[in-house]
DNA sequence: GCAAAATTAGAGTTCTGACTCTAAAACAAT
DNA sequence: ATTGTTTTAGAGTCAGAACTCTAATTTTGC
């Protein structure tokens, strides 16, 4: 498709600086009203420039989306490891700052997925492997002593899809688009979702996060 | 401002018409991506006449808000009432249907405040007022005893901006823009907060409640 | 150094959507 | 009826945004 020099090169080309550019506009001004013009503006590239790059502005959204989940699943990857374990609530903080990360994502997603069903049925897929992985990270953290075996099935989805929404949709609530961010919701966000699990830790655990 | 007839005529206007259509195409395909041009075809008007009852977009989904807040204050109104007092469980569905009714609005909030400062203001001062009923609210849930009384500050003000948060970003996950709505994502949320709630309801209460 | 390939600039095209303007129609009061 | 007011139609304007095209420039492999 594309040709991409394949090993050679780790120098920052014009792509890499579109994307993460576009992260950043997208975060501050909003993936739905920021234009290509204004990323070409940002970077002093031109429109033409941008284009050879990506086939149109879709593709560049659908590209921060992969970069996200890539992050996202290394993360999983690392928490499940036993030399890189993490606990539920340090596995949570380190979620939210992903979640930080792209927040324009968890803003504009339903808009996004409206109008671009590529990037639709990415989400699904990956909502899909998200609810998979928390199956086997409270596993894990029932054998690990965190957490006490959740009784019923619908608890457990009632939990897992709480957090998530939470998750996703907390910094909406706590930005405002007339003044600049601040990392404030990020931080309400993790003692909001640790008061919320705390019924659902082990004694033990629950102590240690409570008391920071 | 508007030559509005006073009292004389409670014949459906066209301002109405513009109002309900508009609801019902914003929550199938999104405020965002509906242009006026769609309204005035799904009315078969022209847009003179649309833009006869509303100076601009903005002042549309402005109407729109205002309608959802009266309905919303009616129903606190009546919640708090003694003659037709609703229990937590009662009111938080009746708040759903609202929530859902008018579900364009929590699915595109972040956008729709980003362009139109008016709007934003008005949201802002909307969810001061939601907060200050949740405590009112469960100050008499708790005289009623129906909910035990929350200890901290801190927990009270987590339930309180989860149950909100919960409510009006939830559909936006169970809800895809390719097939077509049902009401299954409502009842879902009103399990979710129902089993959410439980350890703060009273056990009385919480008995009631759950046996369904 | 040179040819080929990759990258870039930037003017230009096309389209869509918000909104305007004018004239006509409908309605109301006298 | 007639005069004035409200409401409507619909063609038209304007701006902004996505995207294209061509010609230059830079980079790369040899």
């Amino acid at each position: 498709m594309r040709a991409q020099p394949l090993i050679r090169s780790k120098r920052i080309t014009n792509r890499d600086k579109i994307l993460s550019e576009s992260v950043g506009i997208f975060n501050r001004m909003g993936a739905g009203s920021t234009s290509t013009n204004h990323i070409c503006a940002a970077l002093a590239i031109s429109p033409g420039n941008l284009y050879f790059h990506f086939k149109n502005k879709e593709e560049i959204v659908a590209a921060i989306f992969q970069q996200m989940c890539e992050e996202t699943y290394g993360l999983w990857k690392s928490a499940l490891a036993e030399e890189t374990f993490l606990p539920p609530m340090a596995f949570i903080e380190r979620s939210m700052e992903i979640f930080w990360r792209y927040r324009f994502f968890h803003r504009e997603m339903y808009h996004l997925r409206r109008q671009d069903p590529v990037l639709s049925k990415l989400w699904h897929k990956h909502l899909e492997k998200t609810r998979r992985f928390m199956r086997a990270a409270f596993h894990k953290w029932v054998r690990k002593g965190h957490v006490t075996t959740v009784g019923d099935a619908f608890t457990f989805r009632m939990i897992n899809d709480i957090v998530l929404v939470t998750a996703s949709s907390f910094f909406q609530f706590y930005e405002s688009p007339e003044r600049p961010a601040t990392t404030k919701p990020l931080q309400l966000a993790n003692q909001y979702l640790a008061r919320f699990l705390e019924p659902y830790f082990t004694p033990d655990y629950a102590r240690q996060v409570t008391i920071q």
